[in-house]
DNA sequence: AATTGTATCAAACAATTGTTTAATGTCAAC
DNA sequence: GTTGACATTAAACAATTGTTTGATACAATT
């Protein structure tokens, strides 16, 4: 049993550990245990715990060769459809049941940083958020500000994350068979993509209540 | 020292502390430490950990008497304004800093629910949702689904709950001046209140591009 | 005053954690 | 074959956790 393959598999053993439970709720006995090494092992080859989960997150960022790259679109694609494959896109990646466990670890990471590896989870979320922004630039007019587009932008994100966040709370408030019928992650981005294009005036606005006169260029009153 | 003195202590010293770290992460001894208590006193008045964060959770929902109501409206109050300050409280009550600890125990149960409670923090969240949905009937035809309401929910509760659990985020994505000038509740408030009235058609696009013709009603040549 | 039941306390307990150690194994180089 | 550097192991270690214990203090009752 060579040298680099103890430490190659102490780092495969734990990446889907650490990604389930978390830096502090893994234990390096079960990341061994499930690698076939003795406990020591940990130490002796990263020296501690962090070192460890530092590597394993290193690891998740680049899976060998290629990651899971940006969207791509022959040109003369329109915005409108460019913003639905964003959505689609970013729901599949939050809702996936048995997501692979570097997808499951760089969300954890997002959303509870860790000590590990700032720079690096930012370089992950920063090249998402770049092409929404870009996309949304083909759409919103010229003179919007920067901070309206990222406020615009998080409105987007925070519909999608919602689901990934909260969904013990979806479950409980409409029930599993409203659950089951009408949040699969198809639909659920066609809602957000009608959602957002209405707002930004590029759909009618959602539930067809365009038929409802006055509403929209009128200031009415006010 | 009385006994309803010590068991009273432990119930206060232990709100702040399971608010803040959650079950598992709060210790007895900081608690009973908190309440200049015997660690033994858990055990001896609560039976155990669990059943002492039972009644905490159980008192964050009535802290004495009259817990922070559901909004209330004049007759008449229009729905967009309606809609308005329901998103506003709601971004209040996330984004507050030092927010009491009743308030930070309850999102922390909706977010990643404990065996304690269910059914008492559902009460919590499904008196806000479902105010919510009686703001967006006023709003909505008739004939929109019922799921399709909750989705709609979903995407208003969807774009203020980012700004809780992904604060860190966004801190890094727009960087500390920004953050500090444009995203404070008010502000964000307002966001949201716009790109969702936009949405359902009753305000006109954000950011002004109400001015591009031809996007709305005129599908082109989808 | 003696008794009784409860409250409190310091200490111990048992289990789990990350880490270290000291002995043993392995295997190539000399 | 011996040496020596690295790998591996079982066991112990130290710290932390929730929980239990057995003694003691106290207050009311007999």
């Amino acid at each position: 049993m060579s040298r680099v393959d103890v430490r190659e598999r102490i780092l495969e053993a734990a990446g889907p550990v650490f990604a389930e439970k978390g830096f502090e709720r893994a234990t390096v006995r079960e990341i061994c245990q499930g690698a076939r090494v003795n406990v020591a092992a940990v130490n002796y080859y990263f020296g501690d715990k962090r070192r460890l989960y530092v590597e394993v997150v290193k690891r998740a960022h680049h899976p060998a060769g290629d990651p899971n790259g940006l969207l791509q679109w022959s040109p003369g694609t329109p915005p409108e459809v460019k913003l639905r494959d964003c959505i689609r896109a970013m729901l599949a990646r939050m809702l996936t049941e048995r997501a692979p466990w570097q997808r499951q670890l760089m969300m954890r990471e997002m959303l509870h940083p860790s000590f590990a590896c700032r720079e690096l989870v930012q370089l992950y979320i920063r090249a998402r958020f770049g092409q929404l922004l870009e996309v949304l630039a083909e759409i919103l007019p010229a003179d919007v500000p920067v901070h309206k587009r990222h406020q615009i932008a998080f409105s987007v994100v925070g519909q999608a994350l919602h689901y990934h966040v909260a969904s013990a709370v979806v479950e409980v408030l409409v029930g599993p068979e409203e659950r089951a019928t009408h949040y699969g992650p198809e639909e659920l981005a066609d809602h957000i993509a009608d959602f957002t294009l209405a707002a930004l005036g590029l759909a009618p606005p959602v539930s067809k209540a365009g038929d409802r006169e006055g509403g929209v260029k009128a200031g009415s009153d006010g």
